[in-house]
DNA sequence: AGCAATTAGTTTGAACTCAAACCTTATCGC
DNA sequence: GCGATAAGGTTTGAGTTCAAACTAATTGCT
């Protein structure tokens, strides 16, 4: 159970090394791909966005939700295109799930008084309270990734920061 | 240019102290949120998914090929279900996957001969050809990330490594 | 051998996402 | 002011993805 990744990181797989990282049950050679940030970006995204659904899905307040109603939550009176760039959704994403966020009662959403174009986003009571609800699940979640990560945490944090914000 | 970040990492944002890291453009406080680790592995992997597609995207060989052309690469004869194992995809995914991939003419699939359940794939020349180009972008792309996390990137895979195998 | 449980692959339905086109309203330059 | 340009939101279309239901074939158990 003590992970064969990290056990590898010498020899630099030319994909003439078969056979290095399968999994325990024999699968494919993940070759060259295990050695690329990109892909072990994915996966890891991939498991924590299932862990999180789990945890809180049946709600069915998934990750995205969590984000946006912490956004709307720390900026009462948000415009959705704000809302957007916060949560790197497409406004044409945000539409939609504000839409839905509403019905369910959690948002309210009134024309702002300085641009007739734009909206303005507060929770609602209901909102705060299934927030609320939800950061605890959240945290459990999260804090199952501050375990695997441990005290290398905070330079953890900073490189996915930093990977965000320079690739523009 | 040097990261508003990491600056904060002390104060616990109890939600209370506004504006701490909004963008350069006066834009929304991410507050809690950007101290969870699941949120900053989905802003991460979304940049440098978005990066790589519009470095081959012409092609319209987005990651997701990619990784699959690299496992049959590496992998010759596998199947449907131990490539979507491979690759952290459903089989319901990756029966799309591969006709489109068959429709350009860069895999073949022929039925197994021990199996016939299954059906055995293989990169054709073409796709051959395809992928070694696609090798190059990628590796452009993935040294861009490399340069980002620098020294620590053994580090860094680890981690990514430890959070997609032990959420299993 | 024979029946149950598993596995390979496909299909279908729902969710999420982006990009582009579009309308409305603000802002900027002159 | 006025026209061009930009920005806020919505709609539409396409692409990915999973989960569940289903068919066909294989394995496991007795």
């Amino acid at each position: 159970m003590d992970q064969v990744a990290t056990k590898r990181s010498g020899r630099a797989s030319n994909g003439r090394d078969r056979r290095t990282r399968k999994a325990a049950t024999s699968e494919a050679d993940l070759g060259a791909l295990q050695g690329f940030i990109g892909f072990n970006l994915r996966l890891a995204q991939d498991v924590s966005f299932r862990a999180f659904a789990r945890q809180t899905g049946q709600r069915g307040l998934r990750p995205g939700r969590f984000a946006a109603m912490m956004v709307l939550r720390d900026n009462p009176g948000i415009t959705q295109s704000a809302l957007g760039r916060a949560i790197a959704r497409d406004k044409s994403t945000v539409t939609p799930l504000l839409q839905d966020l509403q019905r369910r009662g959690l948002v309210k959403r009134h024309p702002s008084r300085t641009d007739r174009r734009s909206v303005t986003l507060t929770l609602t009571e209901a909102g705060e309270a299934a927030l609320r609800e939800l950061v605890r699940h959240a945290r459990a979640h999260d804090q199952r990734l501050d375990d695997i990560v441990g005290d290398a945490k905070a330079g953890f944090l900073a490189l996915l920061r930093r990977i965000a914000d320079d690739f523009g």
